[in-house]
DNA sequence: GTCTATATACAGATAGAC
DNA sequence: GTCTATCTGTATATAGAC
């Protein structure tokens, strides 16, 4: 992949982190890079080819983050905590989860993209049911480990968000004693 | 407040919790009602007029709910059900929750739009917490009334906007378990 | 790969007639 | 209150020169 693309995905990448896909475009992308809107459509013929590319490498940032937490191999607290992390850092960074601000906008994207930004919660999901499947023991909640994983993302995902609106970290925080909670 | 304006706050309601305040232009609404832009304008001269009525209308609609549960004076698990069915309402009728989707669009609000929004969060936020103030013994997890409410709003926001993604309706099915395993 | 130039469409907003 | 007409800005996208 040529340089100059991935500099347009990484700055595209952080406008729509900030503002929502709707609110870029080719050309302010263009000129952050500095080229002409014209350039940004030999990389990326239609905008939804972009949004492809974005969701995609969001995707496999995640999958990078999962295995490196996965490699450390410790107790079941500290890969929690290693998940919530990665929500921490977007908040930290006056960001919203990129697919989450997308999942806001689900009615624009076409078909290819929903079923990407699907598979990213999906991905998510699926880590956390099978390390709470590996840990059940130790849950103090008489709830599934698979119906855990979805209360736990869909949990983090709706924290940004409503952090986002004062600025603060508060539901982030709360989000985070449910989860220590529910395994002692 | 004249008829018309309340048909089109009605309809820019409903188009915005399916596709967002930016995808609902002056032009779409108006031929939706039967009038030309230009009318829209009349009543509101500005698009953050537009959304500042939707956001109070929101608001008021939720503090009419939440009077409706507290009128009835039942027992905590069946004014926490009354207060999911709120959000079951939403996702049953393919929207989103109307401060949620305009919450993925906070960089793009003014500042008395984000203080309008941040006040319905406030709202649902204080009435739960009272709620579970009250009924602080039935609690479960050693998690103060104040956590839990945002605990429990941000995971059922981050529900049905995930749940959007995939038109199912899991992550609202797995948040209503948690918030029963609560309470016990 | 990057450019100029342009086509086409639609956005928010306003002036002024009726 | 509602209209026609229009201004101005910006969006996605394309053709074709270099």
């Amino acid at each position: 992949m040529s340089k100059k693309r991935q500099e347009l995905e990484a700055i595209a990448a952080d406008f729509v982190q900030r503002s929502g896909l709707h609110n870029l475009s080719f050309r302010t992308l263009a000129n952050e890079v500095g080229v002409k809107s014209s350039s940004v459509h030999y990389y990326f013929p239609e905008k939804s080819h972009l949004a492809s590319a974005l969701i995609e490498n969001y995707t496999e940032a995640l999958k990078e983050s999962l295995d490196h937490i996965d490699a450390r191999g410790q107790s079941l607290p500290k890969k929690l905590n290693g998940f919530i992390k990665i929500f921490e850092d977007v908040i930290k960074d006056n960001k919203l989860c990129l697919c989450g601000i997308l999942a806001a906008d689900v009615s624009t994207l076409d078909e290819p993209n929903r079923k990407l930004l699907a598979q990213y919660f999906s991905l998510a999901e699926s880590w956390l049911s099978d390390l709470l499947s590996l840990h059940k023991k130790e849950l103090k909640l008489p709830i599934e480990p698979v119906k855990l994983s979805k209360i736990i993302l869909s949990g983090l995902e709706g924290a940004i968000l409503l952090d986002g609106v004062d600025g603060g970290r508060e539901r982030l925080k709360a989000q985070r004693d449910l989860i220590k909670s529910l395994i002692g």
